[in-house]
Formats: C-alpha cells, structure tokens, sequence
DNA sequence: TATGCGTGGGC
DNA sequence: TGCCCAAGCAT
C-alpha cells in the first residue's frame, strides 16, 4: 500500500481520545509528565491481566515502592508476596530485577530506546515498544492484543493468530503516527476496550468505521482469525495442612515452573489420579477432609485432596505461619482456597 | 513456532 | 456452568 492511498486512521482516533480517554493512576493528564517507573510498572501488571484487577493493585504498590530506587532497595520475599493473587510470577521476578540493574548499571533511569529496553529482563517487543512510546515519546509499534483485533478488523486480516502477528504488525506500522505515538498506542487500547471488544464490538460508535473493511463486510466479530485451542487437561493432588500450635507449615516452591519463587502449602505430585499421602511433609495422623480444592490453571485444571494433621515435632524444612495472619503470607489463590476449606471444614 | 505460565470477569 | 479472553514473556 503506498503512502498516497493510505487511510488516515491516527487523527479520527486521537480526536477520539481526546474525547474518551480513561482517567488511570498511571496515565499522565494532559500537561502532566509522565513518571517511566509508574508506565513500566503498570505495563508489567496489564500484561494479561485486566484494568480493574490492576488499578487498586498499581495504587498499593506505588505508596509502598514509590521508586525505581525502592523497589531496587526491596527484598525478594516481600516482592513475591505483594504480587500475591496476580499471577504470572515471573513478572514480579523480572521486574525486581530489571530495578535492581537500573539502579546498577542505568543510573536509576530506564533507557529510553527500544533495543535498550528490550535488553532488560521482562521486557519483551510489546512492553518495550509501549514504555518507549508512552514514556518516552518516540515512535513505536505497539502490538498487543487490542492492536492485533482493532488492526485485523480494520484490514480484515484472516490469516489464523499467530502466524498474524506478522501482516498485523506490518499494517500497524502503516497507521501509526510519528507525533503523539504514546497517546496513539493508549488510544488503540481504549478504543480496543470499550468499542472494539472481542464480542459484539459497538460498531456505531467507533471513530474509524468509515475505514474498517471487517465492518464494511458486516463480519467484525470473525476477526481475529483464531487456530482451535486443545482441550485443557484434569489433573490431581493432594495438598498438605499441617498445623503446629496456631502455625501451619509453609514452603517456598522453587523459582522456575508453575507459581514459581511462591510462598505455598506443601503439595505431593500432581498427576492422573488422585496420589493422595504420597509425599506428605511428616509422618502425621492424616485426615482427608470431604471437600477438595478446585482451581483452573491457563492450561489445566486441578483437584486437591486437602490433608489436614497435628503435630508436635518441629520440621527442618519451610516455616511455621501463623494461621490467624495467613493472610499476610502471600498465599497464591490456589492455597488461599485450601485456606478457607481447612477453615470452614477442619 | 509451540508450550508453560495465574487469575478474575463476562456471557 | 464452562468457556473465552485479557496492556505477554521466556524458552
């Protein structure tokens, strides 16, 4: 597509955003400057995860860590449990260690280039790309999966995601303004999220209707072509409550694999079938209480046997949590479910 | 390119 | 209810 025959789609839609753009604690107002922690920050939490689950969470951790130089500052421990309940581990992982390389070897300032920022830990072509452009001004191609909808639509792409991405991001490329990029990436996000949603996109009210070939065709929803997704498998467990006095055993899972670096109840195996005692923490009167543990990971879902037993022996491995402050212990959702059936059923 | 990695809301 | 989906990254 040459340069004469290209569609203006940035000035319809930053007069859009202009209009409608949503007032988030991480968004510079207009005439404010912006704060690089704060976008990164908030990049990292969005990634896959939604605006409202975000916003508190974002609020709570800038009082707390107002600064790259705070956060560098902060322990491993206390990072993981505050990420508690919002998933994806590795990010609170990566992002503890892409403050503590700013701060070493940055000068306590993000880089503000593409490649540099896609040399730190976390960063991958979606988040570099939005902090260079929201942060920093410059012009970028950010792609997430609102870019890849709105643009599918708009150019009626229907090669099957993921092979997508590449004709998506080429076509993005081609509407995306060397002025205001940041405000055009946000904007494509809004627009996105309130207009051009997954199902039943509010066609009547979008800016770019006029160009949008999907809504030409009276199909949007058909966009983006997706390949069929395999079946999640079941799998079982048994999970370990053993409670000393007022305390309850607790470990750390290893740092790599599923709720990585996590404060957790001890697990055995989980596998086909449910393994029940194999791999208990101690040798213990072990009771099976009646009601399992239920949870739905990305890509399986699970029930847990809840083991409950006393004991008096001391344990050499993990710590003793006290059970009327667990809360505080960073618990992913998964054990915090364990929590509240040992509570309702021990 | 495919897979592993959490969680909560919407329908 | 069960499935879909979401401001992706690492390997």
């Amino acid at each position: 597509m040459d340069a004469k025959h290209r569609i203006d789609i940035a000035t319809p839609l930053l007069d859009w955003y202009d209009r409608h753009r949503r007032d988030l604690p991480w968004r510079a107002k207009p005439g404010e400057t912006v704060d690089p922690y704060r976008v990164w920050l908030s990049e990292v939490m969005l990634q896959q995860t939604t605006v409202a689950t975000v916003r508190p969470r974002f609020t709570d951790w800038t009082r707390r860590w107002p600064t790259f130089a705070d956060l560098a500052a902060a322990g491993e421990g206390e990072v993981m449990a505050a990420w508690a309940g919002l998933g994806y581990y590795a990010r609170a992982r990566n992002l503890l260690a892409a403050a503590r390389m700013i701060a070493a070897e940055h000068g306590g300032r993000l880089p503000d280039t593409e490649p540099a920022l896609r040399a730190l830990p976390g960063f991958g072509d979606y988040t570099a790309a939005a902090v260079a452009a929201i942060a920093f001004g410059r012009r970028a191609v950010v792609v997430d999966a609102n870019v890849e909808r709105v643009v599918a639509r708009l150019f009626a792409i229907d090669v099957p995601l993921p092979a997508a991405r590449k004709p998506i991001r080429a076509a993005a490329d081609t509407i995306t303004p060397a002025v205001r990029a940041g405000d055009f990436a946000q904007a494509m996000m809004d627009l996105g999220a309130a207009i051009c949603t997954p199902k039943r996109p509010r066609c009547l009210l979008c800016p770019l209707n006029h160009a949008c070939a999907a809504q030409a065709a009276g199909t949007p929803e058909a966009y983006p072509v997706r390949k069929p997704k395999a079946a999640r498998p079941h799998r079982h467990g048994t999970l370990f409550w053993l409670q000393r006095g007022d305390s309850v055993l607790l470990e750390r899972r290893p740092d790599k694999g599923l709720l990585g670096g996590m404060r957790a109840l001890p697990t055995g195996p989980w596998s086909e079938r449910p393994p029940l005692l194999a791999d208990a923490p101690a040798d213990a009167d072990w009771r099976i209480l009646d009601e399992p543990v239920t949870h739905g990971f990305t890509h399986f879902t699970i029930d847990l046997a809840v083991a409950v037993a006393h004991t008096g022996a001391a344990s050499n491995k993990g710590e003793w949590w006290p059970v009327d402050r667990l809360d505080e212990a960073g618990l992913p959702t998964v054990f915090a479910k364990a929590a509240d059936v040992v509570r309702r059923r021990a």
